[in-house]
DNA sequence: CTGATATCAGGTGGACTGACATGA
DNA sequence: CTCATGTCAGTCAACCTGATATCA
């Protein structure tokens, strides 16, 4: 433990990082081919996955900071991919919808992206994969909301 | 395959970055502490793991951009983390080498990411965590410089 | 009063691009 | 003429902070 901790490129830290920055980097350039980035799929898939919300509820959901929602949104629903109503029941919050053309958007970008998973985890078998993806899930659950 | 795509949380790319923000976060708390940040570690780590470079050599290795070589060896030299001095055999080259502190540096964000790592997978055994990290890095693998 | 909500202004680190001069 | 190297200027998405106004 004196001349030779851990490796650096064998600490799983540094390989997550390092995949994440291929994940986005591959993502991004089929999102920006769509005319969109990483936060207006986040919103929709939250959106179609959990129903509509407040944007707060949205951006606890899929981890958006509220601020950067607002900006997120804007351009959604400029682009017809969202729509956002005043809450009749409560005066300050939002009502915030998927449209038809934010659900054909959203399947545009999942295929996508199913896709840049599969080329992200070439290599692997489909046992392997699960197997990563219980551990992941497994890790980050203990990251959760608190 | 109509109704219900792979949910978002579900998918390995998002584990990945979500994992990966979480890893930055409690490294980046740890390193602001010491005064560094990331590309210090990765370049120091890089040298301590491969010996002296030349700045291109050295972006390389730790993946980081040589324009950003530049700015961060800058920052390493003031603080006498390592020293930079042209290469003698190539007029253009510059010849980076750790210096003791440098190691002595080196050797607290060792400690402090190890600390991390073991935060950042907690929940997950030892034997867990060796499967992962060698999934992990043959999913990288596939992703090398070429 | 507290607390949640939506919004705006701003800052930061990491990743990247393009240009440029110099040397092998 | 190419290619690699070091440097500088600037862009960008993601992430985060703080302040403000409104409403329960």
């Amino acid at each position: 433990m004196d001349g030779t901790p851990e490796r650096l490129t064998a600490k799983p830290s540094w390989l997550i990082s390092q995949l994440a920055v291929h994940a986005r980097r591959m993502a991004f350039d089929g999102f920006a081919a769509a005319g969109a980035r990483g936060y207006h799929y986040r919103i929709l898939a939250a959106l179609h996955e959990f129903g509509p919300a407040s944007q707060a509820q949205l951006g606890r959901r899929c981890r958006v900071d509220r601020s950067d929602v607002v900006t997120a949104l804007g351009e959604l629903v400029e682009r017809g991919l969202v729509d956002r109503t005043p809450d009749p029941e409560h005066g300050r919050r939002n009502r915030v919808t998927l449209t038809g053309e934010g659900l054909k958007q959203l399947r545009r970008m999942d295929e996508l992206l199913d896709r840049v998973q599969d080329d992200l985890l070439q290599g692997l078998s489909a046992d392997e994969r699960r197997t990563l993806t219980g551990l992941l899930s497994r890790a980050l659950a203990r990251h959760e909301p608190g």
